[in-house]
RNA sequence: GUGAGUGUAGCUCAGAUGGUAGAGCGCAGGAUUGUGGCUCCUGUGGCCGAGGGUUCGAUCCCCUUCACUCACCCCA
């Protein structure tokens, strides 16, 4: 076997699925539980999208977009993303003249060429939320909200930090970004290189960076906060009453920035221990001006995306709970195909069966035992003269004869017990 | 894109100053003819990442390459 899966992308295999799906689950009961519904847009658009919603000068765009020449000579990228993808559905089909709110979640892949680590992978999956036409604090505060939640869920509350903070609005950045890039002139001595560069580019990321000498230049940095403008200001207040009233735990950040461009006013962040250097498990923020730089209205959003991966890497082993019936037949011609049109009648009836003919029996009671049946249904020519079966619970080793006729009902009944035992 | 580390059975890993390799787990079968999990026995298993070089001979030394991992970077 010589053909691989492609570097970065890696396959979920069985054993690894109940987490994802555990994880999925979870997403959708708690986004349906703040009335939020699914879009799924496609894993590929225009490249102008990403150009045009993410920002050309960020390091996504610039260097790590899968990005190629289709047949029809159009140039098309693999979204690295969800929120441009979302938000140019939402204008495409005019969603929101239809219901001016708009609150959407799409689960699925993302692609981002970039060297892989733990916790990072060139395609990763990502769990969407965008939330649009609201542009109160109460919004941006429900929307940390929900987010926090679903980390809760899958997480629990101890092993996360939630971080916030404003970023400001097209009105009051400019002063911030003014006086920040006056300050780091003052400081390029002591800068990275990479700083060096980012404090014309962006400026903000400086405040981000994780080298010691640029993080003492940056204490002294003046704070995004002493620039907001009283618009900006009232805003963020009422996020951190909202976040208050229903039961955030966060903290604030005066230096959190975000990779892309769009972000306005709220951001956020959360990170986990055990992940390594790749710790953000979410992030997100709001976007005031983004449907409008995407040819949409005037309205404003806010949205969020968790990194799928880095929440199963934290959740530990998650198993699958088997029910239903195994079927173990004696080895005889007329015997299995009764024991055949018994598994037919057990599924048509709802009840998960499954045989492994063609197999001594004791490794057909191995395959019942390994997949885990709670029942293990028993036919061989003595039943199959008598009508009857023979029903094993597997947990407490005790059999008995049932008639054939009754197998159904017999059967549903036991594994209702079972179930109940469990629980 | 940069740096470091690692590549030996399906998995986790041993191995010898250079003489073509083992363990545990797994898997398959068995321990009274129709009964799983525990135990015991037996079996299954590997161009020792790929290519080249040195050598009588390389899985082990040298070079190249690829892959994986982690970190930088970036971000979810």
């Amino acid at each position: 076997m010589d053909i691989k899966a492609i570097r970065g992308m890696n396959d979920i295999l069985p054993r690894e699925a109940a987490r994802w799906r555990l994880v999925e689950d979870t997403a959708r009961r708690i986004f349906s539980l703040y009335g939020f519904s699914e879009l799924r847009p496609p894993v590929m658009e225009r490249t102008e999208l990403f150009l045009r919603g993410i920002g050309d000068d960020t390091d996504v765009v610039e260097k790590q977009m899968y990005t190629f020449t289709d047949k029809g000579g159009d140039s098309v990228t693999l979204r690295p993303e969800a929120t441009a993808c979302v938000l140019r559905s939402v204008i495409e089909h005019g969603l929101l003249n239809a219901d001016p709110v708009q609150k959407l979640y799409s689960i699925g892949p993302m692609f981002r060429y970039e060297r892989p680590q733990k916790g990072r992978y060139r395609q990763f999956h990502q769990i969407n939320a965008e939330r649009l036409g609201e542009d109160g604090p109460f919004a941006d505060a429900e929307t940390l909200a929900l987010a926090y939640d679903l980390a809760s869920a899958v997480l629990g509350r101890d092993a996360l930090l939630m971080e916030v903070n404003s970023l400001g609005c097209k009105a009051c950045r400019p002063g911030f970004k003014g006086a920040l890039e006056e300050f780091l002139a003052s400081k390029q001595d002591v800068l990275c290189g990479d700083c060096m560069r980012r404090m014309h580019t962006n400026p903000l990321r400086v405040l981000d960076c994780k080298v010691e000498s640029c993080r003492q230049a940056v204490q002294g940095a003046p704070s995004m906060e002493a620039y907001l403008c009283d618009a900006c200001r009232g805003h963020f207040d009422g996020v951190l009453k909202g976040l208050h009233v229903f039961g955030v735990r966060f903290e604030r950040n005066p230096r959190l920035v975000r990779g892309l461009d769009y972000y306005t006013r709220t951001t956020f962040e959360i990170t986990a221990v055990g992940l390594g250097s790749q710790n953000a498990v979410a992030g997100g923020g709001r976007y005031d001006d983004l449907l409008s730089i995407l040819g949409g209205p005037p309205v404003g959003g806010i949205g969020f995306a968790f990194g799928m991966e880095r929440l199963i890497m934290l959740m530990g082993e998650v198993q699958d709970r088997v029910s239903g019936c195994f079927v173990v037949a004696q080895a005889d011609p007329a015997v299995e195909l009764a024991a055949l049109g018994l598994i037919a009648e057990l599924r048509a009836a709802g009840i998960p069966a499954e045989a492994a003919f063609g197999r001594s029996f004791k490794a057909q009671m191995r395959r019942a035992d390994r997949a885990g049946y709670p029942l293990c249904a028993i036919i061989g020519e003595e039943e199959l003269a008598s009508g009857t079966l023979t029903v094993r619970d597997m947990q407490s080793a005790s059999q008995a004869k049932i008639t054939r006729s009754g197998v159904i009902q017999e059967i549903t009944s036991m594994l209702a017990e079972n179930k109940g035992e469990r629980a």
